[in-house]
DNA sequence: ATGTCTTACGGAAGACGTAATAATA
DNA sequence: TATTATTACGTCTTCCGTAAGACAT
């Protein structure tokens, strides 16, 4: 409908009220402004200005057109500046969310380095429990999330953490007195089972369908939070890995660890929607991968 | 800052998301499209929308863009389609004035046939006096005005009327049973001077500085409106040069009428500034004008 | 295998500057 | 005569369609 050039050499004109400024402004030639006068005059059907080699006059119609054009303008310059603000520099308020003691801790670091270095940009910290995280981030309730690898669907920032497995049992479990244990028990004894809210990859990657053997993996009760599941371990309904962290952060009289020799390491690292990148964003992932080195 | 394709792809897309049929309402090619998108996103530093082969999704960045952007463009879009339509169909109203009976009656005919053509633009009618015909005309007060030629630094429209001149004089005076005079009789008789705010060639055209002979026009009083100066001349104090309908919309039993022999027709045409210009205007001056023939 | 976005390439349209011209005071 | 807007002309940018490629379902 009407050109960058046309509106710029219309408001420009209006105000200088001489086609040798307006073009030196807009770093054209002359004749340029002119053209471009013409043009837009041909395409509206009226005169926009009056001139001659002496004078240059608004019409009644060009005010019209200027006074109708200039706030519109405007306000599509602040706009895109504003967005390339937000693609840029770190600004407004980014929500972030953890789950686990561990996450937490860590979450606390980088925003501590992240609150000093970006002074005009508010954290806002969530705990999310096991159940939760994942379906908020979709939902679009927080911006960022720290919480256990894999997670499917979404970006993922560098791993923060990565540590052993621990498998969770009652004081008096069979299992309890091992050195360590292998997945195999999984065959033998029933594993409490990781909220269904969660993707189905990222509870297979903690708790597999099959033993490495091939048996069947015994299912326990289901748990939503992670106290609620240190206590269905600690009332002998089932066992659990957890990772390394959780011996010292929950340490507990009625849970004991083992390590599970043959489990992957626990991989903890930020996660967010592509649609969410933000520059607030992008620094803040990049201030939790420093304290976390 | 931001290219007309720019938004209209960005808005386009972000309502269909979907590259071809965005680039077949805007009568693209898809590529084009694309690389629209990805220039601006290059530009803004942060990515509008997020796109798999399968899927195009707004990032929170551009739908905060569109949000912001869209009513600015609609904005722009209204300011430039009605500044057409001033330009080009008649529309909101258009203020006429007229000096004199005669071009009353003139303007009255033309206003019927636009009215009947032009049934949504509004006429508005005022009366002007000699002296503040030009005038009210430059400061914007009325858009169109019916008057006496020449008129100077204005658009002048098709003559409507051109008249023989009459010298108005007083029913006893010395020339009131000529035949018909010349101007030579302005060196002898006191001639009423036109009111100063009319622009000076207007007035030097109907009674010039000096007689065809070289001799100087006797100066005789100011009037500032017609019936002003019929009034004067009625009461001897001076002659003056009318167009020949005043003795048929004047009668006076105190003033007649003599032909001025060598007196250039008075001529009546629509005059208004250039930059009041419009689709409406025109089109007024087009209906004067086939009143008149 | 199909639908869809992206990249490479080449041609054509149009934007632009220079210089000459016209117009005004 | 000096200043300024406009037109003519040639160049060069950049816009854009076609076609091939990449990618996901």
């Amino acid at each position: 409908m009407l050109e960058r050039t046309e509106w710029e050499v219309v408001l420009t004109l209006a105000e200088e009220l001489h086609f040798g400024r307006t073009a030196e402004r807009l770093h054209l030639a002359p004749s340029q402004v002119s053209r471009v006068v013409k043009s837009l005059e041909r395409r509206v059907g009226a005169a926009l200005f009056v001139r001659s080699s002496r004078s240059v006059a608004l019409t009644s119609i060009g005010a019209r057109l200027v006074r109708d054009l200039a706030p519109h303008v405007r306000g599509i310059e602040d706009a895109v500046r504003n967005a390339m603000e937000s693609g840029r520099s770190p600004r407004g308020t980014l929500r972030v969310a953890f789950v686990g003691a561990a996450a937490g801790q860590q979450l606390l670091k980088a925003a501590a380095l992240f609150g000093g270095r970006h002074p005009g940009c508010e954290v806002r910290i969530h705990e999310a429990q096991v159940h939760d995280g994942v379906p908020r981030l979709l939902a679009g309730e927080v911006d960022v999330l720290i919480t256990v690898l894999p997670v499917r669907g979404v970006r993922v920032g560098p791993v923060l953490l990565s540590e052993p497995q621990l498998l969770a049992v009652p004081p008096r479990h069979p299992l309890a007195g091992r050195r360590s244990v292998t997945r195999e028990v999984y065959g033998d004894h029933p594993v409490v089972r990781l909220p269904d809210t969660m993707p189905e990859e990222s509870r297979l990657h903690r708790v597999p369908a099959e033993t490495p053997a091939g048996r069947p993996v015994r299912r326990g009760p289901q748990g939503s939070t992670f106290a609620e599941i240190l206590t269905l371990v600690a009332s002998g309904q089932g066992v659990f890995p957890v990772g390394e962290h959780a011996a010292r952060f929950y340490p507990r009289p009625d849970v004991s660890y083992v390590p599970v020799a043959d489990a992957p390491p626990v991989d903890w690292a930020p996660v967010w929607l592509e649609t969410n990148e933000s520059g607030a964003l992008r620094a803040f992932v990049e201030c939790a991968a420093e304290t976390a080195s």
